[in-house]
DNA sequence: ATGAACTCTGTACCACGGTACGATGTCAAG
DNA sequence: CTTGACATCGTACCGTGGTACAGAGTTCAT
């Protein structure tokens, strides 16, 4: 049971000091008691937290969403996991659509402005000057 | 010209007044001068302004780029406005990549949860605790 | 036993795009 | 000429996910 100090912890689980501290006031992280006049020493679970919390945020889950996570850590309440994950999922479509749109309107203003050559006003900026369309 | 308030202004171009103020702050609107001890004034071309502003936010751009793509407004610089639309096109499809990898990740994650019924512990969880995979 | 490196605690600050509010002034209709 | 709605100005605050820093204490290696 090696006992780490935070910055052990932080340099293991690849993130910022501050940045374990921040977990612990949103209670993401316990924060263990600290001995009369010493400093805090942490289990090597709270690394595996740390990366825990870490790819839930990289598949697009905010730290309260990650807190809800946490919560059902024990695995026995696969269910309400899986509805998290499902929402979340309907979430992520739905920026891809709105992005998608909007890829597609840059595009064609693009290729508009590739094609006008000189003639007349950028057509990006009369687009977007006057545009009533999506 | 009609000369409109503030408060007009918003409520044409679909905004809070709040957010007129904010634009003049942050220089994206000019504020007009305020008659000795009166209340200032605009014309309908402001309106014409938000509006721009917000269909450029629409298409991605910051409020920074805004005020670039605005001191573009002449038209006569096509290319730099040309350049800044390709840019903001290819961060959109970055994004969108990064969201649909996001995507996929999550819907594998949702159809082992499926169909691992209850033998195990929650393969959503499980896999984040201690996933190294992409 | 001393000095560097680390920890603790609280607080302030960053981007981003606004929103909220209080005190005071002005305007327009009745 | 009063009343109520609106304008002005300055400043503070919101969410999100942290980062930065000061001043004090502690720990470890030499």
């Amino acid at each position: 049971m090696p006992e780490l100090t935070i910055g052990r912890v932080a340099k293991a689980a690849g993130v910022n000091v501050e940045t374990i501290r921040y977990y612990q006031r949103r209670k993401l992280l316990a924060e263990p008691a600290k001995p009369f006049g010493g400093v805090r020493r942490y289990s090597d679970e709270i690394v595996a937290r740390v990366r825990f919390i870490k790819r839930a945020q990289q598949l697009g889950f905010t730290l309260e969403e990650v807190q809800n996570l946490l919560a059902l850590e024990d695995g026995q309440s696969c269910r309400k996991t899986h509805d998290l994950a499902v929402k979340k999922l309907a979430l992520v479509e739905a920026r891809v659509a709105d992005l998608n749109r909007i890829r597609r309107m840059l595009k064609t203003l693009i290729a508009e402005c590739e094609t006008s050559s000189g003639r007349i006003a950028c057509p990006i900026i009369s687009t977007l000057a006057a545009r009533d369309k999506t």
